[in-house]
RNA sequence: GCGGGCGUAACUCAGUUGGUAGAGUGCAACCUUGCCAAGGUUGAUGUCGAGGGUUCGAAUCCCUUCGCCCGCUCCA
């Protein structure tokens, strides 16, 4: 889901900044990059890890509900089977090369026609100047019955959509050396639509293979996770064995994450190496909650989303991570303003999703996905159960208790109950009946809720909604741009810039010195003494410090003994300066960075 | 992967019909008792994306390749 992009040059004055003040380079970039890799410069990483801590702080350590985990990036092969990545992301696919349209190679119609061939196309320019031309050959199938004009018609277009603007209109396009080769009947090797010749079938895999051992046979292939998810699957049952914890209760993990994107792009928006901040909340199934609290709470807008209740069913939990991930984005300075909400309709989703609700953010190139916040039933956990023959159902005391004190009746009512009210209209009364059984005994496989963020969209959101151009207007009255980087403080990677007013006074000096070294353990700080005290302050605010303090000469006492030891500290945004004692300096900046 | 555009200093860019590379900003050093990219003095920097070819000579012409941007791809 991705809306119309903005036609300023925002995102080039981003990318350069980046580059020019260390937050982003371009991956081996001295051996001339490499597509779809990018690397974090000194500033880059610290913004990165505030972001990872307070995604961290927020869903684990404020929590009591949520444990972390930190698996490996290669896993056992036989995780992405169960996971369903190995076939999807797996098929032999065939390309049209016309239309460079990708089809199954399993999935092609069989057609009958003749094949024509051209030995290319071109452009008619009314001035017979040299215009766009291509030189490939391109061959057709023309479908049984369709009449030769409208044949070159077709073509035509399939032509100048796939050229772009620069072939011009279909109509001014002239095909070339035209050439009947042969009728076939029943053939697999043209585009069901396009009639274009289909080019070998290879495989398109999407996620990044590598060999484990020394031979590097096939039977070594492992993968590098596409997804930090099929791990928290996979532990599941450890988590649950070491951790006493109960659902509901959520597993949480930040990692890298690979995937072999066909088409990297907008900047570190799409990229093959990525890291992700995932968490898979596991919650009772609605059945569970029903025949524990004899109702399931669902959702309506006057639903109370703050803390989360024994009878909520998987839709209100859905709701309340929408909500509470909602609360994060603000924490840090995303508010609604530039937050966007798409809620999947039920065909965009996976069949084993309920639903799924995708957070987008206003990005210069367009409103594109920030996080996405899944209700996926019990899909995961069954897959690995069924993959591995390992038992992941989950005991649930509560559960088994509730189900105790029901009589026989009770019980086949319940299932008769569940079985006319099922969502799967192909679930057989023995399946329905076999788990409802389970649950009178206590057992079920949870269900979850996945909240899965981007941290390094996350990144580029902060740094596209924080960048900002002000003209300014001196005294002389001149003006000039100031960028800044208006980042929240909690996640700024310098939190304050210290100066001496002049350099060549030792007393400033070493008065500054004092001060770093005062707030050094417990910030960021930068300590800058070359040049003028605006260029500094104006060298801040382009990575976006929100505060700066200058030690000057009343600082030493000379002006009036009330002003020793006072310092001014200059606000980043409005610019505004006043003075405040070195002692006050600490708790006024952990205030603000907190 | 296909089509179009682009690639020259850290950044933004100029560079004539092929004749050996330039501007602004930034950066570094010094000076300055003063607060918003201030002023002055001095200074450093480029395999002209990479490789190959044509040529006496290539940033410039040709081929190949890599990367970036824009279109077709999807879901962190």
């Amino acid at each position: 889901m991705s809306t119309k992009p903005e036609t300023d040059n925002r995102m080039e004055k981003i990318v350069s900044l980046c580059k020019r003040r260390g937050i982003i380079f371009q991956s081996s970039e001295i051996y001339g990059g490499i597509g779809g890799f990018w690397d974090y410069g000194p500033l880059g990483t610290e913004l990165k890890r505030n972001l990872r801590d307070t995604w961290w702080r927020a869903m684990t350590r404020e929590r009591e509900d949520i444990v972390g985990l930190d698996a490996t990036i290669i896993m056992h092969p036989a995780v992405w089977k169960a996971s369903g990545h190995v076939d999807t992301f797996a098929d032999l696919m065939r390309e049209c090369t016309i239309t460079n349209k990708r089809v199954r190679a399993d999935h092609v119609e069989a057609q009958t026609g003749s094949i024509i061939r051209f030995t290319g196309a071109r452009a008619v320019l009314s001035e017979g100047t040299q215009g766009w031309h291509l030189d490939r050959t391109l061959t057709v199938l023309m479908k049984q019955g369709e009449h030769i004009e409208s044949f070159r018609k077709r073509v035509r277009q399939l032509i100048a959509q796939n050229a772009g603007t620069s072939a011009g209109k279909p109509e001014e396009i002239e095909l070339l050396g035209e050439e009947r080769i042969e009728v076939v009947e029943n053939s697999v090797d043209y585009h069901p639509e396009s009639g274009g010749l289909l080019n070998e079938a290879r495989p398109f895999n999407l996620m990044l293979k590598t060999y484990i051992g020394p031979t590097a046979t096939e039977d070594d292939v492992a993968y590098l996770r596409p997804e930090t998810a099929q791990a928290i699957f996979a532990q599941f049952r450890n988590v649950c064995d070491s951790s006493r914890v109960k659902v509901p209760f959520g597993i949480a993990q930040i990692g890298k994450a690979f995937r072999n994107e066909v088409t990297p792009k907008n900047f570190t928006f799409r990229s093959r190496e990525f890291e992700q901040m995932e968490l898979e909340f596991f919650i009772k199934p609605d059945e569970a909650v029903k025949l524990i609290h004899g109702k399931v709470a669902t959702w309506s807008d006057e639903s109370d989303l703050s803390e989360p209740k024994p009878d909520w069913g998987w839709e209100m939990w859905h709701r309340y991570w929408v909500a509470q991930r909602t609360g994060y984005y603000a924490s840090i300075g995303l508010g609604s303003e530039v937050l966007d909400y798409y809620w999947q309709s039920r065909e965009d989703l996976a069949h084993y999703a309920r639903a799924c609700v995708d957070i987008l953010f206003k990005f210069p190139f367009g409103t594109d996905e920030l996080e996405g916040i899944a209700a996926r039933g019990s899909f995961d956990l069954t897959q690995h159960q069924n993959h591995s023959g390992k038992q992941l159902e989950y005991f649930d005391e509560e559960l088994k208790a509730a189900c105790d004190a029901m009589s026989a009746e009770q019980k086949a009512s319940f299932i008769e109950e569940t079985f006319s009210q099922r969502t799967n209209p192909e679930a057989s009364r023995e399946e329905i009946t076999s788990t409802c059984e389970k649950l009178f005994k206590g057992l079920y496989i949870p269900h979850v809720i996945e909240p899965s963020a981007g941290l390094d969209r996350l990144a580029l959101a902060i740094l596209t909604s924080s960048f900002d151009e002000e003209v300014v207007t001196d005294d002389k009255g001149k003006s000039e741009t100031r960028t800044v980087l208006r980042f929240h403080p909690r996640i700024a990677p310098i939190k304050v810039g210290v100066f001496p007013l002049l350099k060549n006074k030792p007393e400033l000096v070493a008065k500054a010195r004092e001060v770093v070294a005062m707030l050094r353990p417990h910030m960021n700080v930068f300590y800058d003494e070359t040049g003028a005290i605006g260029r500094r302050y104006r060298r801040q605010d382009e990575v976006g410090t929100p505060f700066g303090v200058t030690i000057d000469f009343e600082t030493l006492g000379e002006a009036s003994p009330e002003l020793k030891d006072t310092v001014t500290i200059r606000e980043r945004d409005s610019m505004d300066q006043r003075r405040i004692p070195i002692s006050d300096l600490l708790s006024f900046l952990l205030g603000k960075i907190l």
